[in-house]
RNA sequence: GCCCCUGUAGCUCAGCUGGUAGAGCGUUACCUUGGUAAGGUAAAGGUCGAGGAUUCAAGUUCCUCCAGGGGCUCCA
């Protein structure tokens, strides 16, 4: 519905000529109208799927609207063309009537008649509030009743917890041992922990800032951040890590559009479980929504696909920069909860169930050890998984069998019918330095969206099926990979210990320094030679003494440091100072070289775009 | 989105009951030529988040907005 109010010294209207087959019958044919607010009226094609709540949203506006001005005298005009999507005529006549008949109690109510061609003279006021547009739909109208609707359901729908253990055996959330198993106590009591006493950030927000990684964008919409070089280096390593690993697994890589139009068929339907929980954008007229995955994309494209059962399992992967999800401002923070953000997700089109069954544990194993691979282990992550008390009682064998991966007890949550779309769901969490949990890797089984898309196979016997659909994202969001890494490392500088990357993300792998300006000539050829070998070496040509470029080496989480002087020189030996180790090391050109290859072998490899020197780097933050 | 807290130099912060801004780090210049976590001297740097109100006078009080944090709710 769209509302445009005038608030004006007179109206006067007079009908002339009937617009539309069934036209209101005429009480006056001419009225005026003096002091009062006009309401000009657009009731819209999307209003009628709610009478009730968009009349109410109506009467919320023209109250707020009439308070404003401090006018009870209103008039309530039907004017069709401010939309270019009106609703049925007798639609919008009832919600006309309706308005008059509920805003009669607060008001003195004028209407113009429905269904003519009306001549008329209005005299605007013309002060600051005198002229306002108003615009809303049942979406947002209908919120507080979505909530009260879901709360309903919610009610209806009890969840069950319990924590599984590998050997099958299913216990109590309360009555559980975690002796072994801090974390997991912290991700099943989550939710219901009370206000903290210590109110305090997370620490990886100080730190993604220090290292001069990634910083907030005042300039923009919250949650949507900016990468310095270092930041940059690193989100593209774990992306192109991603990518490979999900590539070899079999993924079909493709591209898809980051906006939809709202008005989709097939989208549409999806959307408004969700209103108001997307980004919008308007371009000739139509509205779209940027998109908060890559389902679409991918199903539009699988539904266009000619696909046999031959070619399944299909795997589409797409790594999306960015997904956007309208998250509510007071839950953005740091790295943890983004507006916007990198989220590979690989969907796999399968026949049946069977098949879903042993995709979804060959996907398994790539999450594990994807997140291992970036420095994730099992011992930092929590798993939680969710179904249904049928799916869970008839396929009891399998998912003790995931349990059995992962080695230690997970959360299960069991529900007594399916709401979502999916049958199965599984996540890693990461329970950061709050006691936060945040989803990394997940993967569902979804039974609903091969049909929703109309996504069809040729089974052999020549039959037209639905595939079921599995959504995986092997690490989660990219940011979110960062941010637990930051969290993990001041898990590690909380016990003692120097915070640091995997060798192969962390963007100084060798920090070169010279005693002296004698031997810089010399350490400069020596940080070029390993530069060459493909390792991210630098070189601090700084005029600082030795012991201050080693602090700030260290405070930037090098991974080795070597210092050069005149020793060095002759003897060929170079003494290397290795992150996490008490002791210098003395080690030969190669060996140097040898350690870092050993360490970031199989993984992607960048040079860092910052200048070799550190004299010519600018500071971005600090 | 709601409730609470915060916003002073590039960074971290000080500034008492209103009287027109300070430190350390960093930067720049000069000195220092060094051996595994901070060498010295000096200079430059501020519409005190933005707008409005009260007052002779506002970084300091009040209102609105913006940004960040914590809690609630939420996380397709």
């Amino acid at each position: 519905m769209r509302i445009l109010a005038i608030h004006s010294d007179f109206i006067e209207f007079e009908a002339k000529k009937q617009a539309i087959k069934q036209p209101e019958e005429l009480k006056n044919k001419k009225e005026r109208v003096e002091e009062c607010v006009v309401f000009f009226i657009s009731v819209e094609e999307g209003d009628e799927s709610n009478k009730e709540s968009i009349v109410d949203k109506a009467i919320e506006n023209i109250k707020d609207i009439s308070d404003k001005v401090k006018e009870k005298n209103i008039v309530l005009y039907p004017f069709v063309h401010l939309t270019s999507k009106p609703s049925k005529p007798d639609f919008a006549v009832s919600v006309m009537v309706m308005l008059e008949e509920k805003l009669k109690g607060d008001f003195t109510v004028h209407r113009s008649p429905f269904g003519w061609y009306k001549a008329f003279d209005i005299k605007a006021k013309g002060h600051p509030l005198s002229e306002l547009s108003r615009e809303f739909t049942v979406d947002s109208a209908e919120k507080k009743d979505d909530e009260t609707d879901s709360m309903k359901k919610e009610r209806k729908l009890t969840s069950y917890w319990h924590i599984l253990s590998p050997d099958g055996q299913l216990h109590e959330v309360g009555s559980f041992n975690y002796s072994k198993h801090e974390k997991l106590k912290k991700l099943a009591f989550y939710e219901k922990e009370k206000s903290r006493a210590v109110r305090e950030e997370p620490p990886h927000v100080a730190l993604m800032k220090k290292l001069e990684m990634v910083d907030y964008e005042p300039a923009s919409d919250g949650g949507n951040l900016r990468y310095y070089p270092k930041g940059r280096l690193v989100k593209k390593l774990l992306e192109a890590y991603v990518t490979q690993r999900v590539v070899e697994y079999g993924g079909v890589e493709v591209e898809t559009p980051i906006m939809y139009n709202m008005q989709h068929p097939t989208l549409s339907k999806y959307l408004q479980r969700f209103p108001a929980r997307q980004y919008q954008i308007e371009s000739d007229r139509k509205r779209y929504f940027l998109r908060f995955a890559a389902c679409f994309g991918q199903f539009l494209i699988a539904h266009d696909a000619t696909i046999s059962y031959r070619h399944l399992p299909l795997k589409l992967y797409e790594l999306t920069r960015y997904s956007f999800r309208r998250e509510q401002s007071g839950e953005l923070t740091g790295l943890r909860r983004l507006r916007a953000f990198t989220m590979p997700d690989c969907h796999a089109l399968v026949a049946d169930m069977d098949q879903a069954m042993s995709e979804y544990n060959k996907r398994f194993d790539l999450a594990l050890d994807v997140l291992d691979s970036c420095g994730l282990e099992k011992t930092d992550i929590e798993m939680a998984l969710r179904t249904t008390k049928d799916f869970y009682e008839k396929n009891k064998d399998f998912i003790v069998a995931l349990v059995k991966k992962l080695g230690k007890p997970i959360l299960l949550e069991m529900w007594d019918e399916r709401i979502f779309y999916f049958v199965l769901k599984y996540e890693f969490n990461f329970v950061d330095n709050l006691d936060k949990a945040s989803a990394l890797s997940t993967d569902q089984i979804d039974i609903e969206n091969g049909e929703r898309y109309d996504i069809r196979f040729t089974d052999k016997d020549n039959s037209q099926k639905h595939p079921l659909i599995l959504h995986l994202s092997p690490s989660g969001a990219i940011e979110r990979v960062i941010y637990a890494l930051l969290e993990k490392a001041a898990f590690m500088q909380k016990a003692g210990k120097q915070g640091m990357l995997p060798i192969w993300l962390n963007p100084t792998q060798v920090r070169v320094i010279p005693v002296a300006e004698d031997h810089f000539e010399h350490a400069r050829k020596v940080a070029e030679s390993i530069r060459k070998e493909g390792i991210r070496a630098d070189f601090d040509d700084r005029t600082l003494n030795v012991g201050k470029k080693i602090r700030e080496a260290e405070i930037e989480w090098c991974s080795t440091i070597i210092v050069i002087g005149d020793k060095e020189k002759e003897s060929g030996k170079l003494p290397v100072r290795i992150r996490g180790e008490k002791d210098l090391v003395a080690m030969e050109f190669s060996e140097i070289c040898n350690y870092i290859k050993s360490r970031t072998k199989g993984m992607p490899f960048e040079q860092l775009s910052l200048p070799f020197e550190l004299s010519r780097r600018p500071i971005f933050v600090g």
